[in-house]
DNA sequence: ATTGAAAGTTAGAGCGTTTAACTTTTATAC
DNA sequence: GTATAAAAGTTAAACGCTCTAACTTTCAAT
């Protein structure tokens, strides 16, 4: 036993035994706190107690940690838009602006991993992985769209109409975080918009 | 008149003469081919035909060049926004459609100088110029908002409707350029979008 | 004509990513 | 169990880019 464990700590020195989710994790953390564009793979290293040669026996480069942390970023989306629909009914049209809400405070609240996921950055979005989170995360808003559209007997693809709530939130989280609003309309009451919006695009009154 | 000429010419053999204005025109030309995060500011000084050290006799850094980018940008766009509601006639419902369409077509055409204009570059955006450039261009937006408002007697703030357009089409700008789109939905009518959006933002039926 | 400021130049420091070559562990096959 | 190949680290250094320091050339003003 003793023998066993002690081996363990040892492995723990030279062999690091998960260094691909700590570099991930580290990632992940320091792209939060400072954003993507001043990540470097060294400062993960150094939270990950590696050299700064260590990550590429794990991935390809750079690019390949964010693809990680990019994937995880959509898993995190999806849970937290679920959420937003389970708290205010399926198929809503509250549930659907709720959604939105989420999709907004999820900008504002990661500003630097919500434009890692939609930004300029082909390599990292070609990836499989992230393209499927991607998708998956959307295929909730389609579904919401369609429920709500079959509940109050709404005509329209439920897909064409989804791209059009997605248009609306995207813009709104980015002028939002990118602190345009700020040069034009000081103190803007973004959430109020999309609730007030969100009907006007499912084309319904309120 | 030839010594003059000829000392115009050695001038130009050293002393640049316009060098300022020759790395700006550089540096909008590289970064519409090439994207503003592959810009050197060597290869705007290999166009200029100067050393690399020679901007920071004109530019504080790098951000500066840019800056001086992104004002000429925002110029731009305002005219074609200027051009698009000309061609549809002001205070118009198609002409606001059509503003919008021309911020997606700005878009589309010149990828790099949209992200570099509306993305996060708060020391570039901090710029006066660029401020005021920017509202400008806004402030074009809410003219013909206001104006449309006036000539249909509609209710309601002319900039809260003209932030409610521009978050729209800033949305449909973005998620095509980035390619967000192609990977939900293939193909896709953005100008389509807007025009069938345009009047449901506006609040009124088409 | 002189001379100080403006506008260039060359050289190199500083920083990050990535590769090459080498070392230590781990796991497997006998 | 031990030999040995593969896996996972390490160090050292090359490369590419921005920006500074120190020096030079040209211009403009007296």
């Amino acid at each position: 036993m003793k023998v066993q464990s002690e081996t363990v700590r040892l492995k723990a020195a030279y062999h690091h035994g998960g260094l691909r989710e700590a570099l991930i994790a580290a990632a992940f953390q320091l792209i939060c706190e400072y954003g993507a564009e001043h990540f470097k793979v060294a400062d993960a290293c150094r939270l990950a107690g590696v050299s700064t040669a260590a990550p590429y026996k794990h991935f390809r480069d750079r690019d390949e940690i964010l693809e990680a942390v990019v994937s995880l970023a959509f898993a995190v989306m999806t849970e937290k838009s679920m959420a937003a629909v389970a708290a205010h009914g399926a198929g809503t049209l509250k549930g659907i602006a709720a959604m939105g809400e989420a999709y907004v405070d999820f900008a504002i609240q990661q500003p630097p991993l919500f434009r890692l996921m939609f930004g300029q950055h082909p390599d990292i979005k070609a990836a499989e992985r992230v393209t499927e989170e991607g998708r998956a995360c959307f295929g909730k808003v389609i579904e919401q769209v369609a429920l709500f559209c079959a509940n109050n007997d709404i005509a329209g693809d439920a897909t064409e109409i989804a791209v059009r709530l997605w248009t609306f939130v995207h813009g709104a989280a980015s002028l939002m975080i990118d602190g345009d609003y700020d040069k034009v309309v000081p103190d803007f009451d973004v959430k109020r918009m999309i609730r007030e919006a969100t009907p006007m695009l499912l084309n319904v009154r309120e």
